[in-house]
DNA sequence: ATCCTCCCCTAC
DNA sequence: TAAGGTAGGGGAGGAT
């Protein structure tokens, strides 16, 4: 979080038990009864046309199993999978702490918690056990990879959907999942008057719109919740507890090195911050996922950019992640002041305690060095159980997806409480925009899309001005692979300029444009930039689109004539200039009467500019504009365009001229008639655009990377992916309707010979997905 | 017709 | 080394 001084008075807590406990994970302590199994002895010989995995459901000792392929011998499968639950069987019942798949699938088989409608269905049940059925299927040929699917799915049975409760596992203790999330009070702003589902697809979402008075109890705190930092405040406390009392169960504890220690990671770090906070709490610490000031001994950090400086507190101290390393190698908790970047209050002194350090060091290395080298080579190791978290850790897509959903819960609850936030900015200054004299009686919808420029690259440049008008990139690669597979996340406009593009390959950008100066991600910093528009946006109005981490949509119309702005550009120029002075990053908006119109006019203003296309200019402007920039119309449609057309046509112009049955031909008769709309400009925003949008999935995919050689190490993974997806449904407050398994194998014959087969065997990816059940949200 | 499931495609 | 995630729209084809 930006400002560390919103949490420093949350000392002095009162406690009380009973209201934190809605505030967490509810862990699961059911025993696993539930087993993947892979067909062959290794995946090495899966191929396209055989059975590659069985998902087992063991309910009550009965085994249910749905076979539906002909050419699987489902006998000898079914009593495989008898031995082996026969083994399963004797295992304690809380040692199994780390079966999430397991858990994932029992859910389904316990669903008669949930209310009483089921009870009926149950009867029905005792003879027809299967509640869950297995589909086994193979995917259409691929030139490259197979794809082999499981299915899970819950036996439709009978009118409309049967419910799910997710992890709940222990009914007695437990709340039953609510049937439909209901609003208790009547929302106040009229986009959401018409939508009475909640939409609380996150848990602080929920916390949020519990009550009607807002003060929230969590974890023995108090909040009140008026804005965003209240909003995150809580979500922090309640981090922070998920973090350090679940521990997340990935090591046992190690040692005890780090007690009476507790350590925020600022910026990103080597190791990252998750990593950081695996071997702290390993080893005795605790791990803040904010900083707190006066509670947290230690900011982690790798270097501090000097402008940061200014804004550390009394007492605040900065080191390196070394420290953590070094003190687990050391088996005791090192001089910080070794360690140190930065601290305020007592500075300089404490260079000499080098040979102390390195003194005690010396005495008691041995033992804890296998301590150390287990430890880290299992964070380096892919199939370590932190494997999924340290593989977030570094992932820009995760990152900016699981930012673009937090903004919409953001949006989603900001809209129930119908409440901006607090201006940042004297109301006065958008009073001054009007010009006075005519009212602007014109009831029209006015549309922003605001899009930070070249966002990474922005955030990187605030601290370097001598790279600005420079061709930068922000990569993971630190440019000494001259051929790095890297993908460049973002670029400079300079970069682009000669022709780099965002996911681009490190590699071939380098070909492009050789003095490209690669930058590392900060990603922290996009989290708080993204959350700091947002909020600078929701103090404007709520009616607001999220679109992504640095781009929306808001529907102008109210305001302009609440503050009689006759001109646009002037409001939006005072948002960019809002944006900038909060955030130091340029912001460049589009305005149109429709989201499409504003969207196109986004790339006529970038960078750092405004662009108005005005109803005068639709037409002219629809003329030129390129037919790729349509949103929803991507490399595969236009492809599939030149082909069908027989010649390349790229402005909306030479589209105009097509009708809409060869459009339709092309397209399908959907994106036919939105093409056809959108080429011409008159494509309206439909119904429910400035309405709360609603989840309906939840999934996770890791799909890079994966190279497996033992089943052991699938089924790993597999339950690793399973638990996270748990995690999220769980902390969705969603419950699904059917949960699909994923995985991806390499066909047989795309091995070039015999010798690469055992090395190469079967890399593929997984992925679990869970599709809400209608009405459940 | 209308639903569901398994894809493919798109966007950031 | 690098970390190709995640959610939604929609079409084809089968079940109802
Ligand atoms: N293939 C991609 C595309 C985008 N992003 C990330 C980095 C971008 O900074 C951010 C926002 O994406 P935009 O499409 O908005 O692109 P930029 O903001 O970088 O440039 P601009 O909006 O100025 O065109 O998403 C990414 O990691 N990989
Ligand atoms: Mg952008």
């Amino acid at each position: 979080m930006r400002s560390p001084d919103v949490f420093a008075d949350d000392d002095g807590a009162v406690n009380s038990d009973d209201s934190f406990e809605n505030f967490t994970v509810t862990p699961i302590r059911r025993r696993s009864q539930a087993i993947v199994h892979s067909e062959n002895e290794s995946f090495d010989f899966a191929t396209g046309s055989e059975q590659a995995t069985v998902i087992e459901i063991q309910q009550h000792q009965e085994t249910v199993l749905f076979e539906e392929k002909e050419d699987v011998d489902s006998e000898e499968t079914i009593n495989r999978l008898l031995d082996s639950s026969l083994e399963e069987e004797l295992e304690d019942i809380d040692c199994e702490h780390n079966d999430a798949l397991s858990k994932l699938l029992q859910s389904f088989g316990h669903r008669e918690n949930s209310n009483e409608r089921q009870e009926e269905k149950e009867e029905q049940e005792q003879e027809n056990r299967p509640n869950v059925s297995l589909d086994i299927f193979e995917q259409a040929e691929d030139n490259a990879d197979e794809e082999i699917e499981i299915q899970l799915s819950e036996e439709p049975e009978d009118d409309e959907a049967t419910l799910l409760p997710v992890a709940l596992p222990d009914g007695n203790n437990l709340e039953p999942a609510p049937k439909r999330r209901r609003l208790d009070f009547a929302p106040s702003t009229s986009s959401a008057a018409d939508g009475p589902v909640v939409p609380a697809q996150s848990d602080v979402g929920e916390y949020w719109n519990q009550n009607n008075t807002k003060t929230i109890e969590i974890h023995g705190n108090n909040f009140e919740i008026n804005n965003f930092h209240d909003y995150m405040r809580m979500k922090i406390t309640k981090l922070n507890h998920q973090v350090n009392v679940e521990k997340s169960k990935p090591f046992e504890k190690i040692s005890e090195i780090f007690k009476n220690y507790s350590v925020y990671v600022n910026g990103y770090t080597e190791p990252p911050a998750l990593v950081i906070r695996d071997l702290i709490v390993a080893h005795g610490g605790e791990y803040h996922c904010y900083y707190m000031h006066g509670r947290t001994t230690y900011n982690i950090a790798s270097s501090l950019a000097t402008a940061k400086i200014a804004t550390i507190r009394e007492k605040e101290i900065f080191i390196k992640s070394d420290w953590i390393t070094e003190s687990i190698a050391a088996g005791k908790p090192l001089d910080y002041r070794d360690f140190l970047i930065y601290e305020k209050g007592a500075q300089e002194k404490g260079r000499m305690r080098e040979f102390f350090a390195n003194n005690s060091q010396s005495q008691n290395t041995e033992e804890d060095h296998s301590t150390l080298s287990s430890s880290q080579n299992a964070f380096l190791d892919a199939r370590n159980p932190n494997f999924i978290r340290d593989y977030y850790a570094r992932s820009r897509l995760h990152l900016i997806s699981t930012l673009a959903q937090d903004m919409k819960d953001f949006v989603a609850n900001l809209k129930l409480e119908g409440k901006l936030i607090e201006k940042c900015f004297p109301e006065e200054e958008l009073k001054q925009l009007s010009e006075g004299n005519i009212k602007n009686s014109r009831n029209e919808n006015m549309v922003f899309h605001v899009d930070l420029d070249c966002f990474f690259v922005s955030v990187a440049l605030r601290d370097r001005v001598d790279l600005k008008e420079k061709e930068v990139a922000i990569t993971h690669s630190k440019g000494t692979i001259s051929n790095s597979m890297s993908e460049i996340a973002s670029c400079s406009y300079a970069a682009r300029s000669c022709g780099v593009k965002n996911g681009m390959l490190v590699r071939d950008a380098l070909q492009h444009c050789p003095n490209l100066t690669l930058l590392p991600y900060q990603f922290d910093d996009y989290v708080n930039v993204s959350q700091q528009i947002y909020e600078i946006l929701a103090s404007y109005t709520l009616e607001l689109r999220a679109v992504s981490c640095d781009e929306m949509y808001i529907n102008v119309g109210t305001l302009c004539q609440q503050y009689d702005i006759q001109d646009p550009i002037l409001l939006a120029e005072h948002i960019r200039k809002t944006i900038r002075a909060k955030t130091r990053c340029p912001a460049s908006v589009g305005i149109g009467r429709t989201s499409l119109l504003a969207r196109l006019a986004t790339r006529h203003a970038k960078p750092d500019g405004v662009y108005w296309v005005t109803e005068e200019k639709r037409i002219e402007f629809m003329l030129e504009e390129k037919i790729k920039d349509l949103p929803g119309l991507g490399y595969q449609m236009m492809d599939r365009l030149t082909a069908c057309i027989g010649k390349e046509i790229s402005t909306c112009g030479q589209l105009q001229q097509k009708p809409e049955r060869e459009l339709s031909q092309i397209f399908g008769p959907k994106l036919a008639t939105k093409i056809f709309k959108q080429c011409r400009g008159v494509e309206e925003d439909s119904e429910d655009f400035w309405k709360t949008q609603l989840r309906k999935s939840v999934s996770c995919d890791i799909n890079y990377g994966i190279r497996f050689t033992k089943r052991e190490e699938l089924l790993q993974l597999m339950r690793a992916i399973g638990a996270e997806l748990e995690r999220k449904l769980t902390d969705s407050k969603m419950m699904a309707g059917a949960i699909t398994v994923k995985l991806m194998t390499k066909k047989l014959h795309h091995y070039k010979s015999m010798e690469d087969y055992p090395t190469l065997c079967c890399g593929y990816s997984t992925g679990f997905h869970a599709a809400s059940l209608p009405g459940s949200n």
